[in-house]
DNA sequence: GTTTTAGTTTGACGACTGTCGAACTATTTA
DNA sequence: TAAATAGTTCGACAGTCGTCAAACTAAAAC
């Protein structure tokens, strides 16, 4: 199973700095506090904010978030009118095994 | 000192399949065997590889390597008309300790 | 010194990306 | 109902990217 082709979808996905720093917004968002399930977090209060610190529109925001769940970095959820965002854990892991040097076949 | 940037750039790097292969091909290579030190791996087998399985020409295997070098990800040395290359790995740790989830603070 | 070998540089071209404004949908509040 | 809120979709545009062919440089082999 080549998934090299995953990883290099998931890596753009990452390469743009905007995008980057929304998946990081939601990765510390997830993790705060909770060690377990990865915790929802709306969108509202990063379409707010992302509006003012990234000083970019709401249409690129919803852009950059289904770019980020289409190479399967988060998950969304909705209530109501506002989105949830979680972090994918499984992904997650697997980007960081891929740098990992070296490590002993284990499967 | 905020270093997506750096992130983003590095990401940005692997975001293209083939670039994605070349590294984990370098990757593999200075893994293989010693886990000390990162051992060079001569590109040469890589342009002669490179080229019949990533089906790119030579011009694209040098920009991509350059790109590669560019963004932190490996190093690159010279021997003769040979070119060695090396991943970096402070990149690597700093990539790999990118996706740890909820590290607790330490610095 | 001529020819290979190993890789680089240049210039080009089509494809893709990030962003926006405007118009849209759907949910909640009044 | 109407108005506000939260986000999406569409169409566009400038900018970047991946790749190649052709010409180039530099070391090695002959």
């Amino acid at each position: 199973m080549s998934d090299t082709a995953d990883m290099a979808r998931a890596f753009k996905a990452l390469s743009n700095p905007n995008r980057l720093k929304i998946y990081l917004a939601f990765a510390r968002y997830c993790d705060q506090g909770q060690p377990a399930p990865v915790k929802d977090m709306p969108v509202g209060c990063l379409l707010g904010e992302a509006i003012k610190r990234l000083n970019i529109g709401a249409p690129t925001v919803s852009h950059h978030i289904k770019e980020l769940v289409d190479a399967g970095l988060i998950t969304t959820s909705r209530q109501g009118r506002q989105l949830f965002c979680a972090v994918e854990p499984a992904m997650r892991d697997k980007l960081q095994a891929f740098f990992a040097p070296a490590k002993e076949a284990s499967a």
